[in-house]
DNA sequence: GCAAATATGAGAATGATTTTCATGTGCAGA
DNA sequence: TCTGCACATGAAAATCATTCTCATATTTGC
């Protein structure tokens, strides 16, 4: 375990109490917590750390990689650690709920499009909104 | 001329000043202009237009469906009329410019993915970031 | 253990958008 | 054409997410 913690140090980061709560907080959400949830997860940690400090790490750990921002539609941005599998997201609009999928014929299709209109493909964004089948 | 217009009289709703101002503003535009923007357009048009106006305005016509607002990345959102052809976005990086894009395999690849995963497809957003080649 | 560099908490500041509220106006019907 | 009233407007205040300021506290290489 630990995971995270371990490639935040192998980035070459300082590690300071706050940022390892909040560390833990991502690192043990599976949903796709905004920054005032990680807030509250990491105050269960380490009840002196600040919003500003949640906001300020979470910029930092999306600069350096280790996780992604996404923001859908209205309202907070969403982080998600990041991981080697690229996925996108479907959003559930009867319950908000957030599904990954991956889907290798839609990533090469992104590449080729760009590409076709002279393009280096650098980042995309998808999100698909929908309603359950019956 | 005027399609704008005339749409927005057959939806029903009740054509001001200000609204006729706004509604030939983003007729005449081609770009993606933001609330700012059309604002400022729209004042050319009536001087006294208030930005509040605007935002309602806008807010207002995309519930009719008669304008689509991106939120593309960070600041304000921007805004096209409704157009029956569906299209993308791919956004050049080291310029700002938007440039659209459309796609059949695309659209019909969406349509599919959400369908596999028991949804039916409502809305989608779909942006590509890339540079220039070479 | 020390110093220089960097992080932190608290609250103020920012920027986009929405709301409030008192007043003005479009339009259905007489 | 006139009138009432439901709805729209301008101006400024309010909101909301996020960032910044600044004085103080921590981290880490040496």
């Amino acid at each position: 375990m630990s995971d995270l913690i371990q490639k935040y140090i192998d980035a070459g980061l300082r590690l300071t109490d706050a940022r390892r709560a909040i560390l833990q907080a991502l690192q043990s959400s599976d949903d796709h917590p905004d920054a005032l949830m990680l807030h509250e997860r990491a105050k269960a940690i380490d009840p002196t750390i600040a919003q500003a400090t949640v906001y300020r790490t979470m910029r930092l750990l999306e600069e350096v990689g280790l996780v992604e921002k996404h923001d859908f539609g209205k309202g907070r941005a969403r982080y998600e650690e990041a991981e080697k599998d690229q996925h996108d997201h479907l959003i559930n609009l009867a319950t908000g709920e957030i599904i990954e999928f991956q889907d290798e014929a839609l990533e090469a299709l992104k590449v080729a499009i760009a590409r076709k209109l002279g393009f280096d493909l650098r980042d995309h964004r998808l999100e698909l909104y929908g309603v359950p089948i019956k």
